[in-house]
DNA sequence: AAACAATCGTTGACTTTTTCAATGATCCGT
DNA sequence: ACGGATCATTGAAAAAGTCAACGATTGTTT
C-alpha cells in the first residue's frame, strides 16, 4: 500500500468542464465529507444530522423544531424524528416555548452535553482529514467562503 | 419586500459554534444549490446528476460508466439508471470500450449536445444567483479551494 | 370578543433515493 | 486454461425525502 491511506489522485474526468461547476464539487466534497463523518459518529451512535441537532441543542441558542428545521434545510417532519430520538436516548429534551406555546424549545441534557463534547472531538479530526490538502489559512478561507455564500 | 427577492438574513442559528462547521455549510449550500439547479433543469427533463452525466458524456472524454460512478459519487446502479434515462431519451449512446468490452463508453448524441448547451446556459444563471454573495474574484477562489480539497 | 386565517409540531401515506447482494460477461495474472 | 477480480445490470430491501392533513395555539380582522 501507499505511503498513506488518504491518498488522492486526480480522475481523469475532473478535466472536463463540469469539473469546476460549484454544484458538483459542493455535492462531491459533500459526499465524501458525509461517510468519514458519519463513519466517526457511529462509535457514539450519532449521524450527521442527529449530531448537527444535538449541538444546536447543546448552544444555548435554545432553538425551536422550526429554527432547526430551517437551518438545517430539513422538512419539519424530519426534525420531529431527529428529535425523538435523540430525546429517548436522554441526550436532549422537549421545553414548551416561551413566547409560543405551540413551539417547542430543544435544549440539551448533561449527558448529552458530554456526548456532544466527544463526538465533537472525533468530528475534528474527520475535518482535518478530509482538508488535508488545504493549508490552515485556505482552510479559514473556505469556511469564510462558504459563510459569505450562504448568508452575505 | 425588499430590492431583490433573492434576500437572505443571517439566521439567528448561524452564531451556534456550528455554523462553522464545514460538513453543515457544504451541505446547506448544496442542498439551496441543488433546489435552485433543478428547478432550472426540470424545463429540459433534466436534473442535477443527469446533467452532470450528460456534460461528461458531451466532454470528448469518452468516460465509462464505472469512471461516473466513481467521479459523481453514485452507486454503479445508479448510473444505469441516469443513462437508461438518457439514452431512451436520445441525448446518449453506450458504445462498447475499446480496450475492456466489459465496460461501456457514454457519449453524447447530437441532440444531447443542443440540450446540454441550452441547460448549462440556464445553470450558469442559477450559479451566478447562488453565489450573487460573492465577489468575481471569491468565486474563482470558491472554486479553486474546493477543487484543491478534493483532489490536491 | 368573536371569527378568521396562519403557524407549530406531529402523524401517516407516498415517492424517491440509497444501499447491497447476486449474476453473466470479460479481463488479468499465473 | 484456470481463478480471482472487475464491469454493467438487475432486483430487493432500507433509508430518506415529500406532502397533505390534523389539533393546538397564535395573531389579525372585524
Amino acid at each position: 500500500m501507499g505511503p498513506q491511506s488518504t491518498e488522492v489522485e486526480t480522475p481523469r474526468l475532473a478535466a472536463a468542464k463540469i469539473g469546476s461547476d460549484v454544484g458538483l464539487l459542493l455535492a462531491k466534497l459533500h459526499a465524501t465529507g458525509s461517510l468519514l463523518n458519519n463513519k466517526a459518529l457511529a462509535d457514539y451512535g450519532l449521524r450527521e444530522r442527529s449530531f448537527s441537532v444535538l449541538t444546536l441543542a447543546c448552544s444555548g441558542l435554545e432553538p425551536t423544531q422550526r429554527e432547526l428545521a430551517d437551518f438545517l434545510s430539513l422538512d419539519p417532519s424530519q426534525v420531529v424524528s431527529l428529535v425523538d430520538d435523540l430525546e429517548h436516548r436522554g441526550l436532549v429534551k422537549r421545553a414548551q416555548g416561551k413566547q409560543d406555546r405551540r413551539a417547542k424549545i430543544i435544549v440539551s441534557t448533561t449527558e448529552g452535553r458530554r456526548i456532544h463534547n466527544k463526538a465533537r472531538a472525533a468530528l475534528e479530526v474527520c475535518e482535518e482529514t478530509q482538508l488535508a490538502a488545504l493549508s490552515e489559512e485556505e482552510n479559514v478561507q473556505l469556511r469564510a467562503l462558504l459563510k459569505k455564500a450562504l448568508w452575505g
